[in-house]
DNA sequence: CATTTGACGCCAA
DNA sequence: TTTGGCGCCAAAT
């Protein structure tokens, strides 16, 4: 009855694993919820399941960048600075 | 029920 | 190195 769904449990039970300063990146957001390659559906679940239980700002892309926000990924940026996350910079990822 | 979209990831040109 | 295209999964329409 719990299951809404294997995946978007576990990957919302996942992102909410997170602690404050770790970032972790789509892919292996899925790769732990069962699918490595399931990257985008993680982030369609985020982004229709806006939990402020789950620190979906914590999970950015692969290549480095932020990605997207349900409140724009300004907003995304600036909670993961606040937390002390490793940002590249911005949006643009400034591989030093 | 089928099709389209979408906060991605990786390979090829 | 950069840009483009393909592949994969789930949810919405």
């Amino acid at each position: 009855m719990a299951l809404v769904s294997d995946f978007r449990t576990k990957v919302l039970d996942v992102v909410s694993q997170i602690k404050v300063g770790e970032t972790l990146s789509y892919g292996e957001v899925a790769r732990r919820a069962g699918s490595p390659k399931a990257a985008r559906a993680v982030g369609n679940i985020l982004n229709k399941n806006f939990n402020p239980q789950i620190p979906c700002h914590r999970v950015i892309r692969a290549d480095g960048q932020v990605g997207g926000y349900n409140r724009g990924g300004k907003a995304k940026i600036r909670r993961l600075k606040q937390e002390g996350a490793k940002l590249v910079f911005g949006l643009t990822s400034a591989k030093v």
